[in-house]
DNA sequence: TTGACAAGTGTATAAAAAACACTAAAAGGA
DNA sequence: TCCTTTTAGTGTTTTTTATACACTTGTCAA
């Protein structure tokens, strides 16, 4: 044990709330323990930092090491340090939520080893730890930022339909949205870009396929910083 | 040195904007450092965490001791781990903020030894680590909560006039407000009770004191999560 | 070709935000 | 005591934004 200190300390993790929009469902990540505490059980993908690592560096690296997923939107979620949290010592999590589409990120892409999967949000198993508050706290966190800011489309394929935006902001706010009233607030800030593509699902009319105009979102939000969505 | 463990820890400590509300005046409270590194700059106060201590409890506890401050508004802020933020270490800190009256609790009540100020927004003097970088992170999170939720009610003296709420706001978001508007949105959500006293300052006409009906704002907060004050 | 299904569209009403200027009260000094 | 200074307090109009609401169009499959 070569590494001592003067006064004891608690030891540090991250973990990662990953919410996936698979079509038209919310997801979240999982990822399946393999050691004790908890072994067996679903928990929340993370681990230990690593000397001279940045918090950020190191849910960055566990995600990439445990899921595959590399290069996605991540935020700092809380920091979380009942001293009771793990039954083994005091550690303290750093908790991270990420963004990603399923359709640009596919499900155990270069993932093999690690026992993960994707769960809808009203089917979530019970966690380890408490990976549940993290979640709850991570859901919150959603809700209150899908209307101020632009993680909609962060979690949307990078062409999409104004129904598909649409049933996002209904999943994550848990409210039903007038199409008109949507359509109309949506496309009056004038950040979308109309493509020439249609979503061709079977079955039904095809929707015309817009992308974000970032650069007129990033003006209008500099311009006015209280700007909301809906 | 009698705390060995397997893998390396960054030591964990944490630190405090804490917000005061003198008179008109918004202000922080710094700390002048005793020891290296950055002895005799100021700093915010804060330090390491104890075994089975939980953050917050941490945060209390330091701030009790450094400053004299019991019992006030706290909230966690920010968690800052760039392993070159501390000279001497891998340092991670979980920022908090706090908020105060400072006529409820009137500058060094309690303290002695410790050599700590009061410091208005503008005057802040060079700070020691990434502390200036904590304190923007804090006065951003502070604009944009005074909206949404009551702190603003927690930096205020229990009874307050309307145009000492409207100041606050005022030097919190950087704008100038219309007082009637002002008046008319806060008076209508009808989460002020009059009180039959006045402020009495010199030399102008006194203004009528309010207090907030916290159990009223519960209740508007729970029926539209997105009630917003201004 | 027809039925099922979701995409797409406009208007009228209600509510909220913004713009704007004077009167009332209190204190201090002439 | 009255005049000046200073800040508290008050309503209305206009503009903007939010809400409520129903039918037509396009596409596929039976």
């Amino acid at each position: 044990m070569p590494h001592s200190y003067k006064y004891p300390r608690p030891a540090l993790t991250t973990d990662c709330v990953v919410f996936g929009l698979d079509q038209d469902d919310v997801k979240i990540l999982l990822i399946k323990r393999g050691l004790a505490p908890y072994k067996g059980k679903w928990a929340l993908p993370g681990g230990f930092i690593r000397p001279e690592e940045s918090i950020e560096d190191c849910a960055r690296r566990e995600l990439t090491e445990e899921t595959g997923l590399k290069n996605i939107y991540l935020e700092q979620l809380y920091t979380f340090g009942d001293p009771k949290r793990d039954p083994r010592e005091h550690v303290v999590t750093v908790a991270y939520y990420a963004l990603v589409n399923l359709i640009d990120h596919p499900p155990n892409a270069d993932t093999d080893a690690v026992d993960a999967a994707w769960f809808p949000l009203d089917e979530v198993p019970k966690l380890a730890f408490d990976h549940a508050k993290i979640l709850a706290t991570a859901r919150e966190r959603l809700r209150a930022k899908i209307r101020y800011s632009s993680i909609a489309f962060e979690l949307l394929p990078k062409k999409f339909s104004l129904p598909e935006l649409q049933n996002l902001f209904e999943r994550i706010l848990e409210t039903s949205l007038d199409k008109r009233n949507f359509r109309k607030k949506i496309l009056k800030l004038d950040i979308l870009l109309e493509t020439d593509e249609v979503r061709q699902d079977s079955a039904r009319r095809a929707a015309r396929l817009y992308r974000l105009n970032r650069k007129k979102y990033q003006q209008l939000t500099q311009d006015d910083p209280n700007l909301n969505l809906l």
